[in-house]
DNA sequence: CTTGGAAAGTCAATAAAGCTGACGTATTGT
DNA sequence: ACAATACGTCAGCTTTATTGACTTTCCAAG
């Protein structure tokens, strides 16, 4: 699998052409589309959106989060958030309670049964993702995570990296 | 920067936890976020949005193209490119020309200011890219582009292959 | 203890972007 | 002649987002 003139190492990049620029952006489409089409099939079942995916993620990945500080890292409105987060609720996935310190916050956890639906969908995620990773090996996948991370913004990299600390 | 376990070369990547597996993909989220967010501020001064960025890099990469070929890169049905397009040639930045040899088909380009709003949009993405490469090294970057096409549906792929070797 | 402001929830109106289904027209190819 | 193809379009629907305005509850500072 011959990969082009950027493979070759070292000076070819200090030559960035628009075409090899544009592959890039390319790839970074088509790739996303494959990696979110697993999770839309099995939430079309179930009548979910993206939205409500990335609500239980979060959520998922930190327990007891408040809806303000879900707010913040999804970078959509409150009302758009309120409108998945009470379906999910409604559908007993999520469960909201009162916060002990603060009562005006509320703290996000999953139900077993919104865990199982978290898992059913990064399962499907993850198999693509291990299948990538397996595929091109391990040397590759640290340079993709450098790369993805270089190009986020500062404070969405903020996000990333608070969460990293809490887990590595 | 120490980049977790992961980063450790060889042996480690046997142990693919589901922890790193989840990291892959909340970076795949906000990198394309990040990827995608300065497009969408050019774009939403003109009151276009993003169905109207991927019509008109994709007729910018393949001119000429057809309706039908153009459905199936992007995936949409008909009825919603369609909608695009007529906005996008009524307000004179996309061509369509009947075909010489198939007179059914219409070929589409794209006009003067239609390639210069191209430009404007992808220069947004190129420059972020760009520094995005330049930050991590071209082995990264390989690493990167590796990834991204093993993570794409076998169609999809196939999609980007045909046009890799136009231009490589 | 009052009051300003923060956290959350909600109502209404709007928009972008996708979908399905049904049709019509021009053109091609069998 | 006739079926199939490529395109365009009409109508209606859904999801996901937006803004603006408003209420309730609650914390904290003056």
């Amino acid at each position: 699998m011959s990969d082009g003139p950027q493979a070759q190492t070292g000076q070819s990049l200090l030559f960035l052409t628009d075409e090899q620029l544009r592959k890039g952006i390319e790839a970074m489409f088509f790739a996303y589309r494959g990696f979110t089409a697993d999770p839309d099939r099995i939430l079309a079942e179930k009548s979910y959106g993206r939205a409500h995916h990335r609500a239980i993620h979060f959520i998922h990945r930190s327990p007891g989060t408040t809806v303000n500080n879900l707010l913040s890292i999804l970078g959509v409105t409150k009302q758009s958030l309120n409108r998945v987060l009470r379906t999910l609720i409604e559908d007993g996935l999520v469960a909201s309670t009162v916060g002990q310190k603060d009562k005006r916050e509320r703290h996000l956890h999953l139900t077993a049964d919104g865990a199982e639906l978290e898992r059913a969908l990064s399962d499907a995620q993850r198999d693509r993702m291990r299948a990538a990773y397996r595929k091109v090996g391990p040397d590759a996948v640290a340079g993709f995570r450098q790369v993805l991370e270089a190009m986020m913004d500062d404070q969405t990299r903020h996000h990333f990296e608070a969460m990293k600390e809490r887990t590595e």
